[in-house]
DNA sequence: AAAATTGTTCGTATTTTTGCGAACAACGAA
DNA sequence: TTCGTTGTTCGCAAAAATACGAACAATTTT
């Protein structure tokens, strides 16, 4: 796309729709949508994926900045990105005219 | 994924998240949803793709269940698939519980 | 029938995604 | 300090996504 045709909300729409392109991704964002807050041990004792599998998936939602990542060691807390988790809300509902 | 632990809902959600995981498609779905129809060459022309890459683009969204395509030769009118539009609205808004 | 229009499919190339196990790093516990 | 726990990063492989132009198919127009 060297001509830029989509808007900046599309392009973060896409952004965040590819992030939850993925049902390990999705369960993960449902499961911090019930506790917000969840350990790596935890759902990789639930899901039947590699450690570092699931840590991929993690990573792409922390890229895509719909988590983000707290050190409490020797365990990491994973918590909603709150701003980033609500326009991702206002875009869908824009989207979806909801 | 053998053993199944993602639920029916989280596949689809995540299936209807893949197809909207880019710009160009969201695009598509953004103007279907402002006229319900539209031609592939209307877009082609909008959009800065080769033919083929738009065309690619549409079957992905048709697979997808989110549009369907109605021959009117010489052209094929592209139209939101209403039932399962609604049901991606449903998914999404649950998931983000709006 | 020949030519033009519309859009898909084919063949190809490149990049990205998905997934695993092994190795590694950081930290707390013994 | 050594050992266990936790989770990331590395190296690799296979599959899927993205993109293009050329070729093709279907239909309408000339």
């Amino acid at each position: 796309m060297e001509v830029k045709i989509m808007s900046d909300e599309q392009q973060k729409l896409a952004r965040y729709a590819k992030a939850l392109g993925h049902p390990v991704r999705v369960y993960v964002m449902q499961l911090l949508g019930q506790q917000s807050c969840c350990y790596s041990g935890d759902l990789s004792e639930e899901l039947p994926i590699a450690k570092s599998t699931l840590s991929q998936h993690l990573k792409e939602l922390k890229d895509a900045g719909l988590i983000q990542g707290e050190i409490e060691a020797p365990r990491i807390k994973y918590c909603v990105n709150k701003e980033n988790w609500s326009e991702a809300q206002e875009l869908f509902k824009t989207f979806f005219r909801i």
